[in-house]
DNA sequence: TTCGATGCAAATAGTTTGCATTCTA
DNA sequence: TAGAATGCAAACTATTTGCATCGAA
């Protein structure tokens, strides 16, 4: 999947007047590698691996100027940190308020949702932004079964 | 539509076997009378108010304490604090990211959603859990279309 | 050489926890 | 009167900001 996308977001940066850094280098290549979701946190500890120098005020400052350059995304999942992908990596998260699993799905289950809120409420869905949460395939049981659960949702 | 919901729970609370105390009939009381969604911080104001002397930490263990008995539910609204209501007031919100504007539709908008995910993958949608995040009619601008905005999502 | 990006430290918001005390059942 | 709930203070997590310095263009 990398055939250099660094290098590609790197001249693009450059291309748009923005400074091609360590830093924004190094955290490109974090979120490349990572693949899926990261919290600033991990992406932090991968950039210093290599370049202990960099801050992690740094990297939250780079993360909200790639998020205002539509580079990277993030989405909330439960009440933990808020996790970054590169743009383009378009997935959709069901997680599991019982269990904290995290299932993938094809983007396109959101589709009729965003027609529907399109047509009905001029909303335009930013479909990745917030994860879809509910129970899981062995977590469910029927909502006002009687049974009180102990997790956060 | 107080017809002494708060009795009633109160009440509901007291079979269970929980204690029933100031704190927790204030903050009953303070969720019933917001109506809508509040933040911890709005609800321990409003407590406040009558009891100066419930604590902060008292509202979040409570508010946590009632989530468990499933008697309120809290919701992600964007970057902010989680937002509680009594559980039963059911409503969506759509979320602007762009002007943080908020708008209530009936949770019927994400009925279909919910029988997708429960076909396809055996996922019961918590629909109430986060909100719709996207762009209101009046901010929305095609995506990709090269408008960079500032705010946060 | 200039101005944006960084490192550091300190502040902030939201929430949680340990512990002694209070009060419901 | 036993043990759950509370008040308070302090810790904690995630994130942001002020300011002096550094470095990309």
């Amino acid at each position: 999947m990398s055939s250099d996308r660094v290098g590609s977001l790197v001249a693009w940066l450059r291309d748009r007047g923005e400074r091609v850094t360590t830093a924004r280098r190094a955290l490109l290549t974090a979120l490349d590698q990572a693949g899926d979701h990261r919290s600033a946190d991990e992406l932090a500890e991968a950039v210093s691996r290599e370049h202990p120098e960099v801050h992690r005020a740094t990297i939250y400052r780079t993360l909200e100027t790639l998020r205002r350059l539509e580079v990277v995304e993030h989405t909330h999942l439960g009440h933990g940190p808020a996790v970054y992908h590169l743009a383009g990596e378009v997935h959709q998260h069901l997680v599991c308020e019982e269990c904290g699993a995290i299932q993938e799905v094809p983007a396109s289950v959101l589709g009729d949702l965003e027609a529907d809120l399109e047509r009905d409420f001029g909303f335009r869905l930013n479909s990745r932004h917030f994860a879809v949460v509910g129970r899981c395939r062995h977590c469910r049981h029927g909502p006002g079964d009687g049974i009180v659960e102990d997790r956060r949702g």
